[in-house]
DNA sequence: AATAGAAGCAACCGCTGCCGA
DNA sequence: ATCGGCAGCGGTTGCTTCTAT
């Protein structure tokens, strides 16, 4: 007897979101809260898939999400975290609130792994390529899982913070290939210790003027002390779920017009 | 202006581990 | 101890947009 799956897939939708798929999820979620995904396509009334709900939620709809492009800081970061966490990208997301795996993970196979790789870098092992390319030729598409899992759990619990993380591997030995990036990294930064580029981080996030930030938090949303559903606080959620979907109209409005004015700026 | 190739990104697929029965 | 259901994760795919010719 083979496993159930996850949904029927006859007849559900598949490909792009549409707004108002994107509305009907969130004032789901919104005034309900995430029992089972399994139930949320049905009970929202989507031709979906809960998996498939439940990525559009992580990725793009979530109210705690920043958007925008990740920082310098941010990608030097991630650089760091991957030299020991290897492709563990759900990790690595937790050390950047608001943002997402995913997200991450296409950052790092679009535009990071180049920029290793034009300085010399290899982005599996972070060691210079000569001397990956001595040491195995063949793993070059395997991470270094056994060695980050060994590490990691050398570091402990696995849900240690980076800080923490940090703390203990300063005040212990580095392994060649962390020395590497670390290395470049704080040349980068013009000697900036790890703590000071986790302080540079905080700061760039907290000021960061150009992200998507409600004050409002996934855990208040979902909180079941504000279960206790008024007529005005559903109207009020309405009203916000509302307010958030103009918002994500706006915010690729605003990516046009920005794209306009640096063409025309430029095409002076 | 048209086209091909490259790059970027959202979404999907399939595996894994956890949890409860 | 075993099994089934589920969420979460990482790899991959395929569509869209950008860039070079």
């Amino acid at each position: 007897m083979g496993r159930q799956p996850c949904c029927d897939k006859v007849g559900l939708k598949r490909g792009p979101w549409t707004i108002e798929e994107d509305h009907k999820l969130m004032s789901f979620i919104l005034n309900n809260g995430i029992q089972c995904w399994r139930m949320v396509p049905k009970l929202a009334g989507l031709l979906r898939c809960g998996k498939s709900c439940r990525l559009r939620w992580i990725n793009y709809l979530r109210p705690d999400l920043k958007r925008g492009a990740l920082s310098e800081v941010e990608e030097n970061q991630i650089i760091q975290l991957h030299s020991r966490l290897g492709n563990r990208w759900s990790k690595i997301a937790s050390h950047f609130p608001g943002r997402t795996d995913n997200e991450i993970k296409n950052h790092w196979n679009t535009r990071i792994k180049k920029r290793l790789k034009q300085l010399g870098l290899d982005p599996v092992t972070h060691k210079p390529m000569e001397e990956k390319d001595e040491v195995s030729e063949k793993n070059d598409t395997v991470p270094d899982l056994a060695s980050s899992k060994q590490q990691e759990e050398s570091n402990g619990e696995r849900g240690d913070t980076l800080d923490t993380v940090q703390e203990k591997q300063t005040g212990g030995e580095m392994t060649s290939h962390e020395a590497s990036t670390d290395d470049l990294l704080n040349e980068m930064l013009g000697g900036s210790s790890d703590l000071e580029l986790g302080l540079l981080m905080n700061q760039q996030t907290k000021t960061s003027s150009n992200t998507y930030s409600p004050s409002f938090s996934l855990e208040d949303s979902l909180n079941p002390s504000m279960g206790e559903s008024s007529s005005l606080q559903d109207d009020c959620l309405q009203q916000w779920v509302d307010c958030t979907v103009d918002s994500l109209l706006l915010w690729d409005s605003l990516n046009h017009l920005e794209q306009e004015l640096f063409f025309l700026e430029n095409s002076h």
